[in-house]
RNA sequence: GCGCCUGUGGCGGAAUCGGUAGACGCUGCAGACUUAAAAUCUGUUGCCCGCAAGGGCGUGCCAGUUCAAGUCUGGCCAGGCGCACCA
């Protein structure tokens, strides 16, 4: 192929380098424009089906397409991949890395609220931008697989996603206390709290009642722990997703409830979660949430109602954030009443207290003083005896929270932990007042927003039917246009106020209908995005099972350790979801999943508007060049850690560049390498190649420097040398390697070209260094044949003279030799 | 409190299985080129003693295992992240 483009317009290879030829700086403004104009006219990344390929899936999160347009911290994750799948490519996988655009969110509207500026205009250019942004740095995304998540041919699918989920039992609406963030006027999910504040604008989250659509993503709690098993992912992304989902077993009890003088309250038992029923001899009081049901509908039996009544108020007025903050123990007893101890039939006081949760378990507990802190603090300050069950430990001080055979335990007396739980489960069983149980910390899915920019949610409220979904044939339900995006503060959206777009028909009984006019959280469209990259111009369905076949699952996923307990769970759970339903051929999505350290200025600090230290990509591309950004990149820190941005580090690898670029000049094509010279060729290649896979990008990098500042000191450098170089560089500087690869004289794309292979026998030394040790003490080196035997290097160990000095009047008594490594004398 | 991670020169960081600690880069210093500066190139750069040969000390701290420990074991200290009254 000559293709014109490739000789910078002139017709041949001559013509064009009589021009370059005369150029000492390398001019890396025009060379890597014309480079990214060349791979968008070749489609050079683009990619379709191919069986007869093994594929590769590698998938990095697509950005929110904000106002202040990419930050350095994106691309570490993209040109990460982008090394990756570029390499993958060159050894001959079909591989897919695409990108788009995570397009509904907040920031967007508040810019409306503003501005008066709609959303998807803002968007659009935003996008617009963004897309500039990232082509500006050469990755190799396959750009006819873009789109955003607020295309409606896009959310269409989401929607219909949504209401698959409604018709299997898995969106509902419920009434519930919600965390409501009274700066952005919306509704949270609980995994959108950050210490009892706003993630988006920190402002104080408050609890505010709402009906809300929920979608029950504890119905798969269980498999969400399970599967993580034999996933490729980090394992602290593993650990966190478990402890989110906070599982534990134990055992639901009844107590029943009775008067003071113990006759049964009749219908009323509370019912606690406990993962130590085998404790229940230790038991000594009860407490209920303050919102238990109980608190009401006892009202009338309690003695002190006013004192009950007074907490309950004073607990509703406090944040999740003072209650979880002060953990000092308050309370009111509920006098009135009593529970029986099903295991000793003994009557026990119960009181409310916000140190027990409404959210977890039952909202009720059996308070074991003995041997859990929390209530031992509260038996202390309420007078409530401690009773011992557990032996070992000293309860005078506080509780003794290891383990212990059973003491004071009737029929559990002397049983360890897992025989008297055991027993005591099969006793609850047997007498009908309690079961095993297991509990998760994760709740369900809080599913809508009081907003404008999202998904709109395809269900309309029939007084005849109920909730009803849209039929699938009247998808998309596009967002109305608005022009006013505030939302109120009883928590209404926007898209309330749009009274033609909410009256409608029911689809069912073509009655009188109103819809709904929250919309999905923006978690929504990035749950099934990677989906979509299989096959995004779909408009039969969301993609087809032959693209879902051939692609899925995700090879390789990057992106940030904040999603661990947000996307990459929702995401999973979707899949899950999906697969249940036959509509995705795995139960997973994605086999592997790492994640990349934040980068920080210069000073360690975080790199924010408000603090004025943001680097903007653009700079960094017009001043150094692409190839110095993405090599910068990779060559900032491991991967996984975070980094200090370094405008002088940079400049390092800047000068790297220009080196590879002047070290043409001494390329010849006529002289054969040399031994060494194909030794120092085939360890690059290696330590490379294995450096990328492992994502040690920085040693890396530095493996390439090592090579170059080899070839550096030949006088003439074999063409074949520089050529490989340029192969191992390509992923790093694909500019670069594209250019130096024409200048050679190459007609093809290097992208296309394939990945050398080291090979192992030429890149070992035949001489070796061995070091000299006497009693473990450094005391010099020796040059020695590879493999040489363990007497010629025990002779000439010892004819150094230090060691001869070292030696004197000493008797060795010991001479330790680790091939081509070291001698150890003991003396 | 629970879970996870990190700790190495002036700085960012290297170091398969325990086997020459400090690769690679930055900074600093000295020199070359230049009228000069920038850029570029060469040398040098863990600390202490020494003219040198060489010696001593050194991977957060304290112990231990070993011929040999940045690496393994036990116990601390410091910093970071996540969860957090989860029964």
């Amino acid at each position: 192929m000559k293709n014109k483009n490739i000789y910078n317009g002139k017709d041949s290879y001559e013509e064009w380098a009589s021009e370059w030829r005369q150029e000492d700086r390398y001019n890396f403004r025009t060379i890597e424009n014309k480079w990214q104009n060349i791979w968008d006219e070749e489609k050079a990344y683009k990619v379709e089906i191919d069986k007869t390929k093994e594929k590769f899936y590698a998938l990095v999160e697509f950005p929110y397409p904000s106002g202040a347009g990419l930050h350095v911290g994106h691309p570490r994750s993209y040109t990460a991949l982008d090394i990756i799948s570029r390499k993958k490519r060159m050894q001959g996988l079909n591989v897919l890395y695409p990108m788009g655009f995570d397009a509904f969110g907040l920031p967007a509207e508040n810019y409306a609220i503003k501005t008066g500026v709609h959303p998807a205009v803002s968007t659009k250019a935003n996008m617009d931008n963004f897309t500039r942004q990232l082509k500006s740095i050469g990755f190799s995304f396959d750009w006819d697989r873009c789109f955003a998540t607020c295309d409606p041919e896009y959310y269409k699918w989401t929607q219909w996603m949504f209401i698959k989920l409604f018709e299997n039992g898995l969106a509902y609406k419920d009434k519930i206390a919600i965390n409501w963030c009274p700066s952005c006027k919306v509704g949270l999910a609980n995994e959108e709290v950050v210490n009892g504040c706003c993630e988006r604008c920190g402002a104080q989250v408050v609890r505010k009642d709402k009906e809300q659509w929920m979608v029950a993503i504890t119905k798969y709690a269980d498999r969400l722990i399970n599967d993580l098993e034999g996933l490729d992912f980090l394992e602290r992304v593993k650990s966190q997703q478990i402890n989110w989902i906070g599982r534990s077993e134990g055992a639901e009890l009844d107590f029943a409830l009775t008067t003071v003088d113990g006759k049964e309250i009749e219908g009323k038992k509370l019912t606690v979660f406990t993962t130590r029923p085998d404790t229940a001899f230790g038991v000594t009081y009860m407490v209920m949430a303050p919102e238990h049901d109980y608190v009401a509908e006892l009202k009338d039996v309690f003695e002190n109602k006013d004192e009950i009544q007074n907490y309950v108020t004073e607990t509703s007025k406090k944040s999740d954030l003072q209650r979880t903050m002060d953990d000092s123990k308050t309370g009111v007893e509920l006098k009135g009443i009593k529970a029986k101890n099903p295991y000793n039939g003994e009557l026990i006081p119960v009181f409310i207290s916000d140190y027990v949760l409404t959210g977890y378990g039952t909202g009720a507990i059996m308070a074991v003083p003995a041997h859990d802190q929390r209530d031992y603090d509260f038996a202390k300050i309420f007078n409530l005896p401690i009773i011992q069950v557990l032996d070992g430990g000293d309860i005078s001080e506080k509780a003794y929270e290891e383990d212990g055979s059973h003491i004071n335990s009737g029929f559990l007396d002397g049983m360890n932990k897992d025989e008297a739980m055991k027993v005591a489960i099969k006793y609850a069983e047997d007498n009908n007042f309690g079961h095993s149980k297991v509990n998760f910390k994760l709740r369900d899915w809080v599913f809508s927003r009081q907003r404008y920019w999202g998904e709109p949610i395809p269900m309309v409220y029939c007084e005849k039917c109920g909730w009803v979904p849209l039929k699938e044939e009247d998808l998309p339900l596009t967002l109305p246009e608005v022009s006013d995006f505030l939302p109120n503060d009883n928590g209404d959206s926007p898209l309330a106020k749009a009274t033609d777009w909410v009256n409608t028909t029911c689809p069912k009984c073509g009655g009188h209908a109103r819809r709904e006019t929250d919309v999905m959280p923006n978690w929504a469209g990035s749950s099934w995005y990677f989906l979509r990259y299989c096959d995004p111009k779909n408009d039969k369905e969301f993609a087809s099972k032959e693209s879902l076949e051939y692609w899925m699952n995700v090879d390789w996923y990057n992106g940030g350790m904040e999603h661990t307990t947000l996307h990459l769970l929702y995401s999973r759970f979707w899949h899950k979801f999906l697969y249940d339903i036959g509509y995705v051929p795995t139960k997973e999505p994605y086999n592997k999943r790492t994640s990349h350290g934040m980068i920080l200025a210069e000073n360690g600090e975080k790199m924010s508007k408000s603090r004025g230290n943001v680097i903007n990509p653009d700079d960094i591309v017009e001043n150094y060049g692409a190839d110095s950004f993405r090599l910068y990149e990779a060559f900032i820190g491991p991967f996984d850690q975070v980094a200090m941005w370094s405008e002088d580090s940079l400049n390092g690898v800047y000068r790297f560049v220009g080196k590879v670029y002047a070290l043409m000049k001494k390329v010849y094509g006529d002289i054969e390498p040399s031994k060494s010279d194909l030794r120092a060729m085939h360890k690059c290649i290696l330590e490379v190649s294995e450096r990328i896979d492992q994502m040690k990008f920085n040693t890396a990098v530095s493996s390439l420097m090592t090579y170059v500042n080899y070839l550096s000191g030949l006088e003439k450098v074999p063409a074949e040398l520089y050529l490989t170089l340029l192969k191992l560089m390509s992923p790093f500087t694909p500019h670069l390697a594209e250019e130096m690869w024409a200048r050679m004289g190459k007609s093809t794309l290097i992208v296309k070209e394939s990945w050398p292979v080291g090979d192992n026998s030429l890149a070992q030394d035949d001489e070796v260094t061995i070091a000299v040790q006497i009693c473990g003490k450094m005391r010099g080196t020796i040059e020695m044949p590879k493999d040489a035997s363990r007497e010629d290097v025990e002779e000439k160990a010892m004819s150094l003279d230090n060691v001869k000095r070292q030696l004197e009047g000493k008797t060795i008594k010991k001479v330790i030799v680790v091939p081509n490594k070291i001698v150890n004398i003991v003396a």
